[in-house]
DNA sequence: TAGATTGTTAATCGATTAACAATC
DNA sequence: TAGATTGTTAATCGATTAACAATC
């Protein structure tokens, strides 16, 4: 049986390989912006994101039919545009789990907060931490994250502790009805259906950097960027 | 024309989806060793994985054919495997540009060398930073960075610099006969053909977390549990 | 032998991209 | 009008996965 589809409501499904790759193109729009360039054919884009040009145009149509044929598009549009489709208009709120190096320069340096997914705690185990004052921001004990994030509604939990540790952590986060996590620790986690994890292993990134000199060593390397 | 096959070498090229999961094949089966497991199935490998079984089989026949049926894979040679296969037996030399938060926590960290990169040199601009000490290594002015890596051959360098100099140490370093970058800055670098580029840009990751908020807002929701 | 699991085939699904009509 | 560029089609390519013979 073919898909139902309502009259009313047009659910416009992106491909997953496009919404990856969303944030590309809006990253590249916010530098043409300071720039002072306010318009963009798929041709510069495609160059700029190391992407074929028909594959930034078939990306950008589902967002809607924001090109004008023969001029290109308006870059202040567009950013609009892709901000709206992948949520950005609203804000995000995130806690950061762990203290440590990491977690630390992720809350104090600020990023997060600019982006529109401000960091409003950082927990830690250690009392020692607890209670130092790091960015903004007083050390939490991890004892009072659940109730926390029940109580304020917390979208986003980033993951910056010991490998051991991010399984029970996450089991947490998530009973305390968190739908996204951010892990850093190098584990593939347990999570429910429904809930989105991303995982930053640099050691992941490295291997296949590896890989890649490898075959360069064979002399069968070949062109690779990867955007992560 | 079909590809003419050479018969003394067999080039066994891995399409790249596989190549991006080896690596976390090789972190679960590290794992298995430590809880002293030296049996495992494809099945049990997919569930630890988030993937389907017969995804992990025809990833793993890519290596050769190295299960016994009825039985399953041996942890310990399936992890050498991949390794060999990764180029992981090797030594790559990687050196990190910029001392600051990241790039300081980086080296000190020490994470890098103990998974065969080791971080021989780190570079920085600012005279004050030039000569302290962090980790193992006396940080180093970027002026001898050029040099550095052509006398020493260097592999892989690790990009922890603001966005506003990444694109120009990337120039130097790909000049001095670097093949691979690690770029932790949010800009697409424009690099020559046969250098690899992994970036890792915490603002994407969020932002695609920020799209599957929206869309559990809306009711719509699906699972995603996305590797990097 | 009976049960389990691999390795591989082939069908299916999704992503990429050349090409070009539409149109500014 | 002439030139440029979009939006979309359709062909192609690559990735996924159900199914099952092979075989331990």
């Amino acid at each position: 049986m073919p898909a139902p589809e309502t009259t009313s409501t047009r659910r416009r499904r992106i491909p997953s390989a496009a919404v990856n790759r969303l944030p590309v193109y809006l990253q590249i729009l916010t530098d043409l912006q300071l720039t002072e360039t306010s318009q963009v054919s798929s041709d510069q884009l495609a160059v700029l994101a190391n992407v074929n040009a028909a594959k930034v145009r078939k990306d950008l149509s589902y967002l809607g039919t924001y090109g004008t044929r023969g001029v290109g598009y308006e870059v202040a549009f567009l950013i609009y545009q892709i901000k709206r489709e992948l949520g950005l208009l609203s804000q995000w709120k995130t806690i950061v789990v762990g203290a440590g190096n990491l977690g630390s320069a992720i809350t104090a340096n600020g990023g997060f907060t600019s982006r529109g997914f401000p960091v409003i705690a950082l927990f830690d185990v250690d009392p020692r931490k607890v209670g130092t004052r790091i960015g903004e921001l007083d050390v939490r004990n991890l004892d009072e994250m659940k109730d926390f994030v029940k109580s304020n509604g917390v979208h986003i939990g980033v993951l910056a502790v010991p490998s051991t540790a991010a399984q029970s952590v996450a089991d947490d986060l998530i009973a305390a009805g968190i739908g996204s996590l951010l892990n850093f620790a190098p584990v593939v986690l347990t999570t429910p259906k429904g809930v989105t994890v991303r995982n930053v292993d640099l050691g992941v990134e490295l291997q296949i950097l590896g890989y890649h000199e490898q075959l360069r060593g064979q002399g069968t390397a070949k062109q690779a960027r990867v955007s992560v």
